[in-house]
DNA sequence: GCAAGGTC
């Protein structure tokens, strides 16, 4: 039997499609793992696809500290000490528990662990997909020969050279050979298959001197910064050769934003229209010389025009352009493309993902831009004409006798540029899905379009003497606008007017205005920057950036770095500035090549990395106190929402260890004691300046940012009357006046979980209380309630005042009372699980679908072959 | 509780 290893199933079941002589291969499991047999020259083959890597370099276990020990610190006299303890809590004895953490101690030939020991410690490469390592071990016992066939690049050589370490564990003298191929397509495999060569040994020496270097680098640097200064679990200050200088992009764009000096010029602007029209059909007109820069002259300016009321047309000049329809999608394009409509890189991913593995998208992970001739553009645009809204467009499009698509700049064969291979089906797709599915389909249909043709309009407008210009877009041929609306501003259209018309002239106006500082990246653009600057690979940009956001060192989108991003690239940038910038790359790049042909081996390479970083972690253990401290600081500004309103100090959030949840607490404690409660379950974000304080109370006022929910803003103080009215009498109570008593009714808010109530005062006796409203201002009335006579109050919300009873069991609050919100949120759920229920049937069903259609296909690339 | 790179 013949073992064929790829990098992937998709690859796996392709390459036995194009391989099997007699029909299709058939599809088998060993284990969980899809396998396919078929048979070729009289002999049985087999392919199996691997998850990517399938081993994953790490620190002996010695080292790894996974038990309670914790990550260590060194002082600078050189001492190995404990991970600092937060206050309060006992300092564990770990130089007397456990002797390998002193100086010196050897472990399998090594010092460990302190922090420079790490720096040389071993590497060992450890299984990470146990189940694919089982089931490959399992054919490579059977195997007669082996053959490689992962990806044709560095990271491919590496995975195929780890493949075969496992197989030889079991088979060591079976025959093994490279299978490299660059593209899925029969004359690519069979030229691949029959011109077999050896496993580039250098080359995946070269991609693992990459893993090593990485992860010392992170892992040292890593451990350095979360040690630096202890912030308690959870709070871990990551480093590395690609987030590093990713942050630091983001942190010097910031940078300017600050050095930016503003400078003030003046605009004179109005609308105009043609004689005795509507504001409707008006159009901006803006004086013809833009930005004024003194202002005497734009007030003389103005004067002129100031109380005009109609201008004259002086010219008009039409010139025609032509937009070019865009380039097929790759994954950096498409991230671009869908961070503009709200989808972060990261969840652009996710959702290509699932839209891949229901069949109705290609591999998103491609370089690519240009369509390779075996895909059948014609096939796949009629295919899109199940999706009815497209079907008038495809129908126009695939009415032309020849189809030409554009080419991007970017052409390798490894995959088709992203394009779709199914119809989707916006009720069955989550709307994220389909926004995204929707955006693929409609640039693949641009791409096989005609370029736009518009026509752009400049009139010259004379008012009172001062020259005035107007501009104006028409789209005259639409072409791939009609189907692709990405991305573009909107046209504005000019009335037809020609040269001498007399035009009405409105709202004058002379403003004054700043330029702009240099804007901070969007996600899209970052992702690009990143490409750019060759940081990170197309599968890894979005999840770094991701996780740029989950250490908190960025916040906000367009990106802003957090007081802790800056400080953490200040500190880098002084004591390891390597890490900081891009250079790191690219260097690592040079010394791959070298290792790749031949002229250095991975153990220089690493050792010499080692030998850079061990000097600049002496420079950084020297400053590990400067720096603990300006971490210290950076989080508290990060976490800062006001100021005391008792004693004056910084009010920060702070995180309960008991309860898991946030509240704001100053500064000052134990000296002061002033405390607030804080949403739960919600994100929170201090308001800058004037509005972040409470003007009835003094306390904080914070923006509230519920998951998928509206954003909105409350003042911290639970007793502040923009809360509530405290301790509101809303009426008296009828049961204690029916038992000759007397009892009022008095609105509370719980400190603890900030609910409200009515209760009597009476409460022991009676057992009167009425829950109320989460949110709204309470404001009590006279009257009661005509059906059960408790006391009607006035809620005022967001949405305006209503006025009700109080009692929720009353026959009029049946409509809004929370039994029918019970009732209301039983039918959702109800409703949430028929909709889990029809996704799942969707899912099997678009399974279905993907598994005929890929069979289809095959069927016609093969045909067309 | 560390990185970045594959892929699910």
């Amino acid at each position: 039997m013949k073992l064929v290893i790829t990098e992937k199933n998709d690859a796996a079941e392709k390459i036995a499609a194009l391989l099997s002589e007699a029909g299709k291969p058939k599809k088998d499991k060993v284990y969980d793992t899809p396998v396919y047999r078929f048979t070729r020259e009289g002999e049985e083959w087999v392919t199996i696809g691997l998850r990517g890597h399938i081993l994953a370099p790490d620190f002996p276990t010695e080292l790894k500290f996974t038990d309670k020990q914790g990550w260590f610190a060194i002082s600078s006299e050189g001492e190995v000490l404990p991970a600092d303890v937060p206050d309060g809590l006992p300092r564990p004895p770990f130089k007397k528990k456990k002797p390998f953490l002193e100086d010196g101690v050897d472990i399998k030939g090594w010092k460990v662990p302190s922090l420079p020991y790490l720096v040389w410690a071993p590497v060992e490469k450890l299984p990470a997909e146990k189940g694919i390592i089982r089931s490959l071990k399992n054919l490579a016992k059977k195997a007669d020969s082996v053959v490689i066939g992962t990806d044709f690049d560095r990271e491919g050589e590496l995975i195929g050279s780890d493949a075969l370490a496992q197989v030889l564990e079991v088979n060591p003298d079976v025959p093994v050979s490279r299978a490299r191929y660059s593209a899925y397509t029969r004359g690519e495999i069979e030229h691949a298959f029959a011109n077999l060569v050896e496993l580039d040994q250098n080359l995946a020496d070269a991609g693992e001197s990459r893993q090593y270097i990485d992860l010392i680098w992170g892992a040292a640097l890593t451990r350095y910064l979360t040690m630096a200064r202890f912030g308690g679990f959870g709070n871990v200050r990551s480093a590395g050769r690609v987030q590093t200088p990713t942050l630091a992009l983001v942190v010097e764009r910031e940078r300017e934003r600050m050095a930016f000096v503003p400078q003030d010029y003046w605009v004179i602007g109005g609308r105009a229209c043609e004689q005795g029209a509507d504001d409707d059909a008006s159009f901006k007109i803006s004086h013809a010389k833009g930005r004024f820069s003194v202002e005497e002259e734009a007030n003389a300016a103005y004067s002129h025009v100031e109380n005009a009321t109609s201008g004259t047309v002086t010219a008009v000049t039409k010139r025609s352009r032509t937009q070019r329809p865009p380039a097929p999608f790759n994954t950096t394009s498409l991230q671009a493309a869908a961070a503009a409509e709200g989808l972060s890189p990261a969840r652009t991913m996710r959702l290509a993902e699932s839209l891949y593995m229901d069949g109705l998208i290609s591999y998103p992970r491609v370089d690519n831009t240009v369509y390779p001739p075996s895909l059948d553009l014609r096939a796949t645009a009629k295919m899109l004409a199940g999706v009815p809204q497209y079907a008038p467009y495809v129908a126009k499009l695939t009415a032309e006798p020849e189809l030409h698509a554009t080419r991007g700049k970017q052409f390798d064969t490894d995959h088709p540029p992203i394009y779709p291979t199914g119809v989707g089906d916006p009720s069955k797709l989550q709307p994220a899905e389909w926004k995204l599915y929707n955006l693929i389909a409609r640039r693949f249909l641009a791409t096989l379009s005609d370029p736009a043709t518009i026509e752009g309009t400049k009139l010259a407008i004379d008012v009172a003497g001062e020259p005035f210009v107007a501009s104006g877009d028409v789209l005259k041929v639409p072409g791939f606008r009609a189907i692709y609306p990405f991305g573009l501003k909107r046209d504005e259209q000019l009335p037809a007017l020609a040269e001498g018309d007399v035009v009405d002239v409105r709202d004058l106006s002379l403003d004054a205005k700043q330029t702009e500082p240099p804007a901070r990246y969007s996600q899209g653009k970052l992702i690009q920057e990143m490409e750019k600057r060759g940081l990170g690979t197309k599968s890894t940009r979005a999840s770094i950036i991701e996780r740029l956001y989950t250490v908190k060192y960025l916040k906000n989108d367009p990106v802003e770095p957090s007081q802790l991003g800056m400080a953490i690239i200040d500190a880098l940038h002084t004591y390891a500035p390597r890490i900081t910038t891009p250079d790191m790359t690219s260097e690592l790049e040079q010394d791959m090549t070298k290792v790749a042909e031949g002229t250095d081996t991975q153990d220089q390479v690493v050792h010499h990395s080692r030998a850079l970083l061990a000097g600049m972690l002496d420079a950084l253990i020297e400053h590990k106190d400067d720096l603990g401290e300006a971490i210290a600081d950076a989080v508290t500004a990060d976490a800062r929402v006001g100021t005391c309103p008792k004693c004056g100090r910084d009010l920060v959030v702070k995180s309960s260890a008991k309860t898991r949840g946030s509240f704001v607490g100053c500064m000052g404690w134990p000296d002061c004691d002033v405390t607030y409660p804080l949403p739960s379950g919600v994100r929170y974000e201090a308001i800058e300046g004037e509005a972040g304080v409470c003007p009835e109370c003094g306390a904080p006022r914070i923006k509230c940012k519920p998951f998928r929910a509206k954003a909105y803003e409350i003042c911290v103080n639970p007793k502040c009357p923009t809360n509530y009215e405290p301790d509101l009498k809303v009426g008296e109570c009828k049961v204690c006046a029916e038992a000759g008593r007397h009892g009022d009714l008095i609105a509370h808010k719980s400190e603890r979980s900030g609910k409200r109530f009515i209760r009597c005062t009476n409460y022991d006796e009676c057992g009167v209380s009425y829950p109320l409203p989460a949110r709204g201002k309470l404001t009590a009335t006279d009257e009661t309630c005509p059906e059960c006579g408790a006391p009607m109050i006035i809620v005022e919300t967001a949405r305006g005042p209503w006025k009700k009873c109080v009692n929720m069991d009353c026959p009029t609050n049946e409509r809004k009372t929370p039994a029918r919100g019970r009732a209301a949120a039983g039918k959702a759920s109800g409703a949430k699980k028929a909709a889990t229920k029809k996704a799942t049937a969707k899912k099997s069903a678009a399974k279905k679908t993907t598994a005929k259609r890929s069979s289809s296909k095959k069927n016609s690339s093969e045909a067309g072959e």
